[in-house]
DNA sequence: TTATTATTTCGATAATTCTAGAAATATAGT
DNA sequence: ACTATATTTCTAGAATTATCGAAATAATAA
């Protein structure tokens, strides 16, 4: 994962609203919940959650499969996965080889 | 982890250059690196570099020591696990006790 | 005490992001 | 076609954040 694909993921999850968003569809699995589930749960207007949808979404965080009238959302658990092996890898990989030049 | 916590250190970690000195302090594990090591690595303005730290200590995912006149840079990884755990945790808890009501 | 290196504080500007009301669009049922 | 429900688009103001030069502070050495 490149280094901007990361802190883009990281930087939309560090939203409040959207952890929120994440943490109901992490619980919720592979079947996802609809936007007016998560508007339920949340509480709060719905250009508001659109809005943080859109920003989940283009981050590839998220995505969306309607179902007669209702959109639901889905995780996407390999993006997240892929972001915590990011930030764990290469863990203490300068110790050893401690490269103290510039 | 409290759910702002957690939005708080992502928000912070999900700034490209945060996330370089992050990254650059995972790799060097327990004995850290001086801040002017960083700037030498980043390349950016001292007051720049001055700035991202600030946040990342407030955050808590990091912290300062000092080696004489030097300040050393080390990653908190108790702090880093705990968020890692935060992300996966409860996955997919809501998919046997489905509650559909709001 | 003066000089040198290391790092931070201050201050100002540019850019980005959050929030939500109003209007628009999409889907399905009657 | 009309209605109801579900969701998005448009728009704009408020708030937050990023960036960096200049000046200030901290630690050490001469």
């Amino acid at each position: 994962m490149k280094l901007d694909t990361a802190a883009n993921i990281l930087a939309k999850i560090g939203n409040p609203t959207r952890l929120r968003i994440v943490r109901l569809l992490v619980r919720a699995g592979d079947e996802g919940l609809p936007v007016g589930m998560i508007q339920k749960k949340l509480k709060i207007p719905g250009s508001t959650l659109t809005h943080h949808i859109t920003h989940l979404k283009s981050a590839g965080v998220i995505r969306q499969e309607r179902q007669q009238a209702t959109l639901i959302c889905k995780m996407e658990f390999e993006v997240l996965r892929n972001l915590v092996d990011y930030l764990t890898e290469e863990c203490c990989a300068d110790i050893d080889a401690r490269e103290d030049a510039a």
